[in-house]
RNA sequence: GCCCGGGUGGCGAAAUUGGUAGACGCGAGGGAUUCAAAAUCCCUUUCCUUCGGGAGUGUCGGUUCGAGUCCGACCCCGGGCACCA
């Protein structure tokens, strides 16, 4: 997102794909590294508010000075296929396809609930709601309904569950999020009848059904909105829950809170007449808005009914069950035995479950159901700066699509919105068009799309980036899918999940041939950075940049004081967070390629942390790797001053050149794996500064030594190049290596060098470490078992004592058990 | 509140399949070099210790010859919760 400049998160994650396409280049295969920008966005009008200027120059600017920091960081980016999803030749394809899935009935119309803020006239995104009400007005937000287009996502929710488990390079925790997000779940629908109208309950538990006691229906619930047409309290009440946010977190935390509707519906297997309440935790989009309540047996349930005295009635029955425990499992479908529920009395979960779900079905008052939390997707948006919903109201004809020849629809790119709704609608230019069915004058449709929408297939239209006739053509299927995918933890549910079925709706449409967008996926980790502030009068807080703090240590060296670096005066330390604009605490990656050189500053990040985890932003850290690389230098300088080096012969090596040469082959193993396996640069690093330390240490200057030396940097300069790739070429070409070093190969494992004539083994007695032993490689269980027991230390701890056991890990330990 | 992660020295971390806890780096302490400083190089650096050893991976408990790793409960921190991207 140009967001307005680079920041370490960006650095962090180009340069973690970087790696690995340098070292996937290395090995010979054809490797694609795209950019683009996901252009559209609510910052972007926060901007144009606060600056007068139109979006869409602040974007275009910020895309400039981003792409210019970009290219110091020595990326091998292709961008002859950049792309921005604010171009017309972008979004038009957003504008065709959502046409398409409108003709498919993927894309349909239907009302939505947004934050409305009364004082500005405007719908609010979720973030510009703070303690429910307005960030610019403070007005307190209500919830509104209005027309939205949704993407039809739960026609494909089977598909994107189960695809899940095919997804082996992906985390498995994002599987499992989306798993979860997903929710299918096994129920009934049941029908209560009512005289106001029947309430349709949907309940993954039909066997309490004879627990139930009372209903409970969603503010939104049509039977809520009718009993307040003539009831001043229950109207009240439904506006106070129209009042707050919309989000499902604070919904689930707010106070639990209800009001009798004055109405019963019948039991559908005992005809009992259970009261209706309106309630404010019931979830309109969930199901069909109304629960049956079972409060002996659903938490939820079982707190409304204490706080308002209704009745509670246990039906199912197991050990140890205590109706005001609710922790021991008072949900679990394991251990249930009903009780009290008639002729269902002693049938476990699935035999009530069924035998309830077939009386129902023969009353016609219930059947059983696959459901899902998923919900379809609005991407409807009353926002100006997004790609503009191609659509065409018409007083005659309705909503009347755009003809594909019209397309794209452009958006003006010379607006300013002022906060009080969309500009779009007030713009006589964009907004009046004839009909393109009958000819008379009609409204374009106003909103536009959600951004995601943007970012569900940008990584498709690179293969393809030069057709303009179409929105992707074969090469998506060459390339696709993407083989690794890199993005922060924050998108393991939304972004991903948008992106795989935009992948299968296009699928479906005929445009690809892939049923998944990304093979493998990374989900990279923040980097974060120390927070130091002041605190003024009247509790404002002031926070200092990083680097305009001088910090005093303890003995530990824990920071213990930090004073200001102009004034001198104290400033108060606040512990590592998130590098944030507001917390002044972010480092500017170009600040630090001026300062250390783009390679010196990918080193730092590929090693302060692996890539999944957190990173915390280090000068020092900085510095040391800034060591390294001059150390590294020197030796290759000091090597190469020496001459050519002669030809290795490896017959002719001492047990130190030997061992030396071991060394850089077991690291070239290391290094292999590490980067193009597990993805942890970190421990790669690890062992080439290892490896640095062994050769620096090594003394003597004999053909053989140098010879050995000439192997080691060579391949050393091999192992650093996706990391350092500027520096690894000077270092190839100190050594008077030939070409680019991308072109090089990536070394090879000599076996040879590996092989080792004694191993070391430790040896423990009942668990804890008592002495090491070196034995022949290919010692054998008995042999190596005396050698242990033979150890003095050993038998200090083995005399007078009974073996009861001897355990030998073969290569790794013996453990002595003794009693 | 719900879903998903994480918690190891003063700090960032390593330990890949249940097998040597703390590799590598930062910081700190000591020394060399220097008129001095910077830079560089060398040594020490989990804690306790009677120098034999003992304890130790958020807390408590369990499985195992052996647990940072597996199981159960709890505490704390982070991500997401559908209109931030």
């Amino acid at each position: 997102y140009p967001s307005g400049k680079l920041h370490m998160g960006h650095v962090r994650n180009y340069t973690i794909g970087d790696v690995l396409t340098r070292y996937h280049r290395m090995n010979g295969k054809k490797v694609f590294q795209p950019m683009g920008w996901d252009a559209f966005g609510l910052p972007a009008e926060n901007a144009a508010m606060k600056n007068g200027m139109p979006p869409a120059k602040w974007t275009y600017d910020n895309i400039a000075y981003m792409r210019n920091q970009l290219k110091q960081l020595n990326l091998l980016i292709d961008w002859d296929v950049e792309l921005a999803t604010c171009h017309p030749n972008y979004y038009k394809w957003n504008q065709w396809f959502f046409l398409r899935m409108l003709e498919n009935g993927i894309a349909y119309k239907k009302t939505g609930t947004v934050n409305w803020d009364p004082v500005d006239q405007t719908v609010l995104a979720n973030e510009q709601v703070v303690d429910g009400r307005g960030w610019r007005t403070g007005a307190l937000v209500e919830k509104r309904e209005i027309p939205m287009y949704y993407l039809n996502i739960t026609r494909y929710a089977d598909e994107l569950l189960d695809h899940l488990d095919h997804l082996d390079g992906w985390p498995e925790r994002v599987r499992a999020m989306q798993a979860n997000w997903i929710g299918r779940s096994h129920g009934c629908d049941i029908t209560f009848p009512c005289d106001q109208g029947d309430i349709e309950v949907y309940t993954t538990r039909p066997d309490t059904l004879m627990g139930a006691t009372y209903l409970a229906v969603a503010a939104e619930h049509p039977l809520a909105m009718k009993m307040a047409e003539n009831n001043k309290e229950i109207s009240a009440f439904v506006d106070e829950c129209r009042r707050g946010g919309t989000t499902e977190a604070e919904i689930a935390v707010q106070e639990k809170k209800g009001m009798p509707l004055g109405v019963t519906a019948k039991h559908p297997l005992t005809g009992e007449e259970l009261p209706v309440w309106v309630a404010n935790y019931v979830l309109m989009h969930y199901g069909s808005g109304a629960v049956m309540a079972v409060p002996a047996h659903d938490e939820r349930d079982f707190a409304f009914a204490n706080k308002y005295d209704l009745p509670i009635k246990q039906v199912v029955g197991y050990d140890g069950y205590d109706d005001r425990n609710w922790k021991d499992g008072y949900a679990s479908k394991e251990n249930v035995q009903l009780v009290n529920s008639g002729k269902y009395d002693g049938l476990d979960f699935q035999a009530a479950f069924d035998a309830i779900a077939a009386d129902l079905e023969v009353k016609d008052l219930g059947r059983k159901r696959v459901n899902y939390r998923l919900r379809d997707w609005g991407i409807s948006r009353q926002r100006y700066w997004g790609c503009p919903i191609p659509i065409i109201h018409c007083g005659g004809c309705g909503d009347v699509p755009v003809p594909d020849e019209d397309l794209p629809v452009k958006l003006p790119e010379d607006l300013v919105p002022d906060g009080s709704g969309n500009p779009l609608a007030k713009h006589e230019e964009f907004l009046n068009v004839d009909c393109p069915k009958c000819g008379k004058p009609a409204k374009r449709e106003t909103d536009t799309m959600d951004t995601f929408v943007d970012s569900s297939w940008y990584f498709l239209r690179y293969t393809s980036r030069d057709n303009d006739s179409k929105m992707v053509d074969e090469r998506a299927d060459e390339w696709m899918p993407v083989d690794q995918y890199i993005g922060g933890i924050e998108h393991a549910i939304l972004h991903l999940l948008y992106a795989r079925f935009w992948t299968k709706a296009m699928r479906d449409l005929g445009l690809i041939k892939v049923d998944e967008p990304f093979k493998r996926l990374m989900t990279q980790g923040m980097v974060l950075n120390h927070i130091f502030y002041r605190k003024h009068g009247e509790g404002r807080i002031e926070y200092i940049p990083p680097a305009d703090v001088n910090v005093q240590r303890n003995d530990k060296g824990e920071i213990v004081s930090a004073e200001h670096k102009e004034d001198g005066k104290p400033v108060t330390y606040d512990g590592i967070g998130t590098m944030s604009k507001s917390k002044l605490n972010g480092v500017d990656p170009t600040d630090m390629v001026e300062e250390y050189g783009a390679d010196t500053v990918r080193l730092f990040m590929m090693f302060a942390a692996p890539p999944e985890q957190t990173l915390e932003w280090s000068d020092a850290g900085v510095e040391g790797a800034a060591r390294f690389m001059k150390r590294l230098r020197r030796a290759v300088e000091e090597h190469a001053a020496g001459g050519e080096a002669p030809a290795l012969d490896a017959d002719k090596l001492d047990p130190a050149q030997k061992e030396l040469r071991r060394q850089l082959h077991e690291t070239i193993q290391k290094v292999s794996d590490d980067i193009g396996r597990r993805m942890v640069f970190n421990t790669a690093i690890a062992a080439v500064m290892e490896l640095m330390n062994a050769v620096t240490r090594h003394e003597g200057d004999t053909d053989q030594d140098r010879a050995v030396r000439q192997e080691i940097f060579t391949g050393v300069a091999q192992l650093l190049a996706p990391i350092v790739p500027v520096e690894a070429q000077q270092l190839f070409d100190k050594l008077g290596c030939d070409g680019d070093i991308l072109d090089a190969g990536w070394p090879e494992v000599d076996e040879d060098a590996l092989a080792r004539d004694s191993i070391e083994l430790v040896v423990q007695v009942n668990g804890k470490l008592r002495a090491r032993i070196d034995v022949p490689a290919d010692a054998d269980k008995e042999s190596i078992e005396n050698a242990a027991m033979a150890d003095e230390n050993v038998q200090r701890f083995t005399d007078g004592k009974t073996v009861r056991k001897v355990i030998v890990v073969p290569g790794k330990l013996v453990n002595i058990v003794v009693s």
